[in-house]
DNA sequence: ACGAGGATGCTCT
DNA sequence: GAGCATCCTCGTG
């Protein structure tokens, strides 16, 4: 059965929340009462002492006792909020905020394998034939489930938008490998995907560990 | 199969 | 003005 993750879920260490985040399932209800429920099979981790994270310099900020400032101020928040930008002028990407109030942490969904609601999926979707394609990717996954910008800010469930589990869902290994499409810390393993699992997205990266 | 390049708009990472 | 936590199309082999 289909339940909510507990609410204390994402007030925990990042990297340990976007491990744990795999075989979780990512529930959207429309208002239509139709719902696109999907299985999360990949992840990856984004902290204040990152670099590759936007909330990096408003951390150093922070240390300085400087007031936070512009986008990022957001990861710095309350947990299990939705933390969504616009990436190169067109895609929304998905992230939920992790960590303590105070403390910045978020961890962004790459890719869901779509269990429920594979009809309405592919309606958001153009020239997709295979149902891999829908969300093998976190531009691909807003468009799949209908995740736009107005989801920023909200806490989730509040927004017909939020991650349950189901026990009876499991997962094979669990991977993890350097991060997608940054330019920073690049060499930090800090993506985790689901192993032989053809929902997660097409990268280069040959040297994986089990974790 | 695979690589190059364009789209497009917000943030200042 | 530069740089993106991307995706898709079109060229070549």
């Amino acid at each position: 059965m289909l339940q909510k993750v507990e609410s204390n879920f994402f007030e925990d260490c990042t990297l340990h929340v976007a491990r744990q985040l795999i075989g979780k399932l990512l529930v959207r209800e429309l208002e239509n009462g139709k719902a696109i429920v999907g299985k999360i099979v990949e992840t990856e981790a984004y902290t204040e002492d990152d670099p590759a994270c936007h909330a990096y310099a408003n951390a150093q900020r922070k240390k300085m006792g400087q007031p936070l400032t512009g986008r990022s101020e957001i990861l710095f928040g309350d947990p299990g909020i939705s933390y969504v930008y616009l990436n190169y002028g067109i895609h929304c990407l998905f992230n939920v905020v992790t960590e303590p109030k105070g403390q910045a942490g978020a961890v962004l969904i790459r890719a869901v394998e779509i269990l429920d609601g594979v009809d309405l999926a592919s309606q958001n979707r153009t020239n997709v034939s295979k149902i891999e394609d829908l969300a093998n990717g976190p531009g691909k996954l807003t468009r799949a489930l209908q995740i736009d910008l107005s989801h920023n800010g909200l806490a989730l469930g509040k927004a017909g938008l939020w991650i349950g589990e189901d026990k009876k869902i499991g997962t094979a290994p669990i991977l993890s490998s350097p991060r997608v499409g940054i330019s920073k810390a690049v060499e930090r393993p800090w993506r985790f995907f689901e192993s032989n699992s053809p929902f997660v997205s097409k990268t280069k990266f040959a040297i994986n560990s089990i974790v």
